[in-house]
DNA sequence: GCCAACGTTGGC
DNA sequence: GCCAACGTTGGC
């Protein structure tokens, strides 16, 4: 199968990027989307190059690489109990949510600004640019990634 | 903190 | 199966 590429979301209060340069590596569970849930469950594959979004964030924007270090598996907090994650419907036999392991690549000095995203050639049919897009797990096209890395790099 | 956009739920 | 109400996301 091809590589995929993708974008992740998370609120810089929940995980920065560089929590993820200090980790090495960490469990990318709470997803609770089902768009979302069929990517991680579906089609994420180990080694596929993952950009990393910060959401809510000043600016909101891509903040650096990271690439799959696990593919798809059920989302083990969906059975604790109590956890903010806990989900009553979901069977163990049956797992409703899945998670995946991202590692770190790179983090970029500067964050590329969502509105640096949209100005830029060739990104103007990316997800995360266009307007009302919550998903948090995208996939990006190959060319997409590129030009997001080529950005993320300049000025270095 | 506001509010628009979106996904999900639930009454019918 | 429709759609209004509700909760959440996320940019600003």
């Amino acid at each position: 199968m091809a590589k995929k590429y993708w974008l992740m979301k998370c609120e810089p209060a929940a995980y920065t990027i560089l929590d993820l340069k200090r980790d090495g590596e960490t469990s990318w569970e709470g997803v609770r989307n089902y768009q979302a849930r069929n990517f991680m469950r579906d089609e994420m594959q180990v080694g596929d190059p993952v950009l990393f979004y910060a959401s809510n964030a000043t600016p909101s924007g891509v903040t650096g690489l990271a690439r799959i270090s696990r593919a798809g598996y059920p989302d083990q907090f969906a059975w604790k109990k109590g956890h903010k994650y806990f989900d009553e419907a979901t069977d163990k036999k049956k797992p409703i949510w899945y998670m995946v392991d991202i590692a770190f690549v790179e983090a970029f000095t500067d964050t590329i600004a969502l509105e640096t995203l949209k100005h830029t050639p060739g990104l103007e049919e990316m997800k995360v640019t266009q307007k009302g897009s919550r998903l948090s797990v995208q996939p990006v096209t190959k060319s997409e990634y590129d030009i997001v890395v080529r950005v993320g790099r300049k000025g270095r």
